[in-house]
DNA sequence: GGATAAAATTTCCAATAGGAAATAAAGTTA
DNA sequence: TAACTTTATTTCCTATTGGAAATTTTATCC
């Protein structure tokens, strides 16, 4: 079968709509995928098919994308591979391995500046990371001083430097923060960070989306 | 604050979510997925016939859980209806905001001591996050402690808390960071931190696959 | 309510997937 | 290299999918 394989996504459907309605459909391989994720595994047919429930058979035809699984299939494969479903048609995003690196001395990156908070950016240099990470000079005192909470994608991580700071969430309690104390939260749920201390309060936190 | 509070802190920081580590292998129904994107952009089967390529009937019985697609069904039908493959079987990111929350005290953490490190992980409540944070006592002095490079995936970001340290990295010239110094990088090239202080040097770093 | 039109489901059959066993290919060992 | 062992592929057959058309259900109009 094997051309037919090759999904002819488009031509029909191309020429009835828009062109904004092809999407770029990267060119899928399940099958490389699937023979990449087993022997990164060090797992031979026999085996990977022990642990979905599949036959060795169906594995290898998979593979030499000789049939397109069924969902159901998929499903096998990853539970019994232990692996997230779109991992079997996405591309382990090419690792670039660049030795990138991004050095901050001490109080040299750039600050933004607002009436509650005087950011520092670091790592500015390094772009598209995946992770964000600021040191804070917190200025506010008071939820009013923000208005409303504070809420984004992602998660944070946040570690008091300098001083005492208070964590107002929107699910608990507020919570007191002295130097060295650290929390990690769901940065989906209402947050704020205030000054509690005589001297200024100084966080780091990161965030990752 | 300090000790008054920090006793009340402990349980809640035990009690942090114990929700979440449930992995989240929600029973998936490609079927009622396709029918909610169908019937949110008010297609009718025919329609959604004619841009997927796909039978009416296919796309009923799909629907109904009748049958499982095949793969290929699953990109055309991705491809028809303008949608990545993924939601077909995901569910629309049912914003839970559950609010997660891991606080840590000050030297609270879980401990791990080698004869390089002494690791205390930080938020260790909270699971499957994208972060992990770590603060670690510095207690190696040279390479040869180590005797080969640490490299693994993702990216890793890296503060120094205490005394002086050495970043020696794979591609880089040996850097000497002091406190508050920060350094972002790419953990897949190989790395390294020593001590070169005369007291003990306490780093915080975290990393992100 | 009955007649009609539109949409969804079911039926029926050809095409394809999935499994058991046979075959082939790739290592290993003597 | 032959004999053997392990792993992968192919064959052959049954089960299931996917498509065309018939049937049923739902919505609309009079």
């Amino acid at each position: 079968m094997s051309e037919q394989n090759k999904v002819d996504i488009y031509p029909s459907m191309v020429v009835a709509d828009s062109q904004e309605n092809v999407r770029a459909v990267e060119k899928v391989t399940i099958g490389a995928q699937l023979k990449a994720i087993r022997t990164n595994n060090k797992l031979t047919l026999e085996e990977a098919s022990k642990r979905t429930g599949l036959a060795r058979s169906t594995l290898s035809k998979i593979e030499n994308e000789q049939i397109s699984p069924t969902f159901t299939v998929m499903q096998k494969l990853a539970a019994g591979l232990n692996i997230e479903l779109p991992q079997l048609f996405t591309k382990p995003k090419a690792r670039q391995a660049t030795g990138r690196r991004d050095i901050t001395l001490k109080s040299t990156g750039k600050s933004h500046v607002t009436s509650t908070y005087e950011h520092e950016l670091l790592a500015t240099q390094f772009r598209n990371k995946k992770m964000m990470p600021y040191k804070s000079r917190v200025y506010a005192r008071s939820f009013e001083d923000f208005g409303e909470w504070v809420r984004h994608e992602g998660e944070e991580f946040l570690l008091v430097l300098e001083g005492e700071v208070q964590l107002l969430t929107e699910f608990y309690e507020p919570m007191t923060l002295s130097k060295g104390d650290n929390v990690y939260y769901d940065a989906t749920m209402g947050h704020l960070v205030i000054s509690v201390s005589e001297e200024d309060a100084v966080i780091l936190w990161v965030t990752a989306d």
